[in-house]
DNA sequence: CTTGAAAGTTAGCTGATCTAACATATGTTA
DNA sequence: TAACATATGTTAGATCAGCTAACTTTCAAG
């Protein structure tokens, strides 16, 4: 439960060490390292700041209290998410039926990889998603997977609202990430294919 | 954040008061109850204690810790949501297209009713769901959706593996159920109709 | 330099889970 | 029916994390 080692190389530090430097950059990056590891649900502020070499009370002269570093959290992994999305989109070919399955596989494989990210940016405390700075950095994820969308929408005339069939994907893609790393697929159709059952159902949601 | 009132009417109790009667079972309703009104992250064991009428070490003689009752509770939850849809189901017409979509809706309204269970039973600490008892009720749970689903199939001469389809069209509705609980619809697709996005999309999936 | 604000520190409060040691019913057996 | 074993309570307190208060150090502006 305790590897909480400090990482000078991450750390801005004057040379004196009173200071820090940038003690709330380096509390969110160990934080979103932590939570990465053990899971919001066992992210103790103390653990990152021991990894950031300060007190257990520096944070507070940072941050309002545990949950504003794990909204920092959060947006960091909306960032991340969006990175990925992005990528493999381009990767694939913007406006091709490729490309919306790879960002479908994208958005499935961040779940996977980033479990207990992805467990933290969903269907957790509302209250923390409805901080400012998640908003803004959900909204840019959301809506850029929208946009590719509805950009394939136009380029094959795709009938309909783009913006509706855009919701469809994402919402069938984002269940197939929830169910799979919350093992409930395990449960009832254990060695499910997820990234063929994406590939085989895009098709028939892009219309 | 504390209304925990005694409610004598649950508890069966002895004469004496000195042995509850069956607290376990008090413990359970009770963290249910607290569960729904202040989510799982918010649930304290000492107010379930206090509603039971019991100090706070009691629960320990049935319990081993305060997450085995919240892994009943999510038993309990997931029996709800069996009974639920199944009651939609057969209200609305085993194997027809109308029953498979109020199965998805009843699927969803439980997600928006029970909000705060919902969370409990679904993205939350893996290791909870991994329990004897909720791997038991959420297997009966997804298992009897998908059983309706290949139902309509069979009926209908659907083409392809019935079971496949099933877990298209329950991928599709727990995504909405689940975006649309986390305020992420109401993001990017403000005043988003999800009944009529399950109504509409559940054709496409359905073949 | 001085001085005020920013950003650390230590000490300690609070509140929740859980444990240890003890107390009281209950019900089976002598 | 007395007595014992067991189940199921109680109280007291250890622990541990978040957070606050009061004090200290550094920095930067005039």
């Amino acid at each position: 439960m305790t590897i909480p080692t400090r990482d000078d190389s991450t750390a801005v530090q004057s040379k004196s060490r009173y200071h820090h430097g940038d003690l709330k950059e380096a509390m969110v990056l160990a934080s979103y390292d932590l939570v990465r590891r053990d899971g919001a649900e066992n992210f103790k502020l103390s653990d990152a700041c021991l990894m950031a070499g300060v007190s257990t009370a520096a944070p507070y002269k940072h941050f309002r209290d545990r949950n504003e570093v794990l909204e920092l959290v959060m947006g960091k992994g909306f960032d991340e998410m969006t990175r990925r999305s992005m990528a493999a989109v381009e990767d694939a070919g913007v406006a091709t039926l490729a490309g919306m399955i790879a960002m479908g596989h994208a958005y499935v494989r961040f779940a996977v990889d980033e479990q207990r990210l992805f467990r933290l940016m969903f269907g957790q405390h509302p209250a923390l998603k409805r901080a400012s700075a998640v908003e803004e950095d959900g909204m840019k994820c959301f809506g850029s997977v929208i946009e590719q969308v509805a950009l394939y929408c136009e380029r094959h005339s795709v009938p309909g609202d783009p913006k509706t069939i855009a919701v469809r994907l994402w919402t069938f893609v984002h269940g197939a990430a929830s169910l799979l790393i919350d093992e409930d697929y395990a449960k009832v159709a254990p060695g499910l294919d997820v990234e063929a059952l994406i590939a085989d159902t895009t098709p028939s949601l892009l219309r």
